[in-house]
DNA sequence: TTTACCCGTGTC
DNA sequence: GACACGGGTAAA
């Protein structure tokens, strides 16, 4: 049954890092896993501090909303045991080790569901009581692809009539096909149908709906175009379909099991809430993000291997800098491109690439080692921005090449963004480090023990041989 | 009283 | 119109 007239004003949390997503997304993640585990008290201090660097004319008021707003509660970047102490979420290691943004937030936007643990608790109440159960970015997707076998292009605005902002939609009672039948009903007869809440700005109308799609935009499921059209990626069909596949399902997370009469009960739902929405997908693995799902073509990452869907991401990084410094090389001197090897195979070097300086001058044949750092995001680096900071961890490994190599090692950062890839070169970085332009901080502890360490010797397993 | 989602309203 | 600061306000 789907009648859009029974519309429901259903949000999420106002965002603040849209503008600088690309800045602030690893910003929180550095930052939450450098000071975690921690108790709550000293990780508001430390969280705020660290984040004043980035965000500098920030209230503390503010730096504490992106701590638990956005970090917090609606990226679910870490989250806080019933002793309050914080931990580092799954989903913010797993951005940490493979630098995909979009994946990310594909993880996130599946597992945000109406109703949810994150809101106030008259808010959850409200939204049980109007009997609320979606997850509404399957649902939007999911309409997105019916809409899509009639030929029908959907607008932001729809979006948010017909699925977000409906009563029915938000109850998981109106089929995808139901809606796009009423929505092609209305555009044969011309009618254009808009949120309306008499003496509301459009803020209060829109402006999370708007978000919710921003974020399936940053997790490289949809574009929305210049005219507000919402078109599905192509290219991510795998991860589109996963979500499709789940719409009408029950919620993993079961809001209405609680009885919120009780203060006890009202916190337990928000720490489970957090650490349940802190945790990946089971499936994680089908919202990698491929350099080809971001529509860069895959001749630009290897002219030999067809097949780089299956490659790792720092694979298709060293792949992309591998090809582009054998070109160049061969373009400086056809003999000398036998000398570019790729090596990311090799552990232990500090590097990923070998390759030749190949510019006029004396050292024009001379070895450079290049260590390939890459990441993903449906967004352009902001380098022009004062403000921008990048982090990258090297291993120890890496630090003793630069440091050993100086003037020849070269870290290469890689962008895979939405069509395009942005490189950044970092030469000498020893040189770097001692003019300040650099900061390096080591942040792993190494234990060494000998047998005089020991307290205890615990031998449980057996062969079957006995022993 | 303090905390932390909620969201009016100013700024771009 | 988009979006984020920091006041608003419900909870603890």
């Amino acid at each position: 049954m789907y009648n859009h007239f029974n519309q429901y004003r259903c949000t999420i949390i106002r965002g603040k890092s849209k503008g600088e997503m690309d800045n602030l997304l690893p910003a929180y993640a550095q930052i939450i896993d450098e000071i975690t585990p921690a108790d709550k008290g000293s990780f508001e201090n430390s969280f705020n501090r660290l984040l004043k660097r980035f965000l500098p004319n920030a209230s503390i008021k503010t730096l504490d909303n992106h701590r638990t707003e956005i970090a917090g509660k609606l990226f679910g970047m870490y989250y806080i045991d019933e002793n309050q102490n914080v931990y580092t979420s799954e989903r913010t290691l797993k951005f940490l080790e493979d630098n995909d943004q979009p994946a990310f937030f594909k993880d996130m936007c599946f597992k945000i569901q109406y109703p949810n643990g994150m809101d106030k608790p008259a808010t959850i109440l409200e939204r049980i009581n109007n009997n609320i159960s979606v997850r509404p970015c399957s649902l939007v997707l999911s309409v997105l692809l019916e809409a899509k076998e009639v030929g029908l292009v959907l607008t932001k605005n729809d979006i948010g009539y017909y699925i977000l902002n409906s009563l029915d939609a938000l109850q998981g009672k109106a089929f995808p096909n139901e809606i796009v039948n009423v929505i092609v009903n209305d555009r044969n007869e011309g009618i254009i149908r808009k949120i309306k809440n008499p003496g509301k700005a459009s803020s209060y109308n829109m402006q999370h709906i708007n978000e919710l799609l921003n974020y399936l935009e940053l997790a490289n499921l949809i574009h929305i175009g210049m005219e507000y059209e919402v078109l599905l990626n192509e290219n991510e069909l795998n991860a589109i379909n996963y979500f499709a596949k789940h719409w009408d399902e029950k919620l993993e997370f079961d809001v209405y099991s609680y009885d919120l009469s009780t203060v006890e009960n009202r916190k337990k739902i928000g720490t489970d809430w957090s650490f349940y929405f802190s945790k990946l997908v089971d499936s994680k693995e089908i919202f990698t993000t491929t350099a080809k799902s971001l529509g860069i073509p895959e001749e630009k990452l290897s002219k030999k291997l067809g097949r780089t869907d299956l490659v790792a991401l720092g694979d298709e990084g060293e792949l992309f800098v591998y090809e582009y410094e054998k070109e160049r090389v061969k373009s400086y001197n056809h003999r000398l491109a036998s000398k570019v090897l790729h090596l990311g195979k090799t552990r232990g070097l500090g590097y990923d690439i070998q390759s030749v300086i190949a510019e006029d001058g004396d050292i024009s044949e001379f070895v450079k080692y290049i260590e390939v750092k890459s990441t993903k995001r449906v967004t352009a680096p902001s380098i022009e921005d004062d403000n921008w900071i990048d982090t990258i961890n090297l291993t120890r490994n890496e630090w003793i090449a630069a440091n050993q190599h100086s003037n020849y090692y070269f870290i290469y950062r890689v962008y895979f963004v939405r069509g395009t890839v942005f490189m950044y070169v970092i030469k000498n970085v020893k040189e770097k480090v001692d003019d300040g332009l650099l900061r390096v901080i080591p942040v792993a502890y190494r234990a060494d023990f000998g047998n005089s360490a020991i307290d205890m010797v615990i031998k449980e397993a057996r062969s079957e041989y006995g022993v």
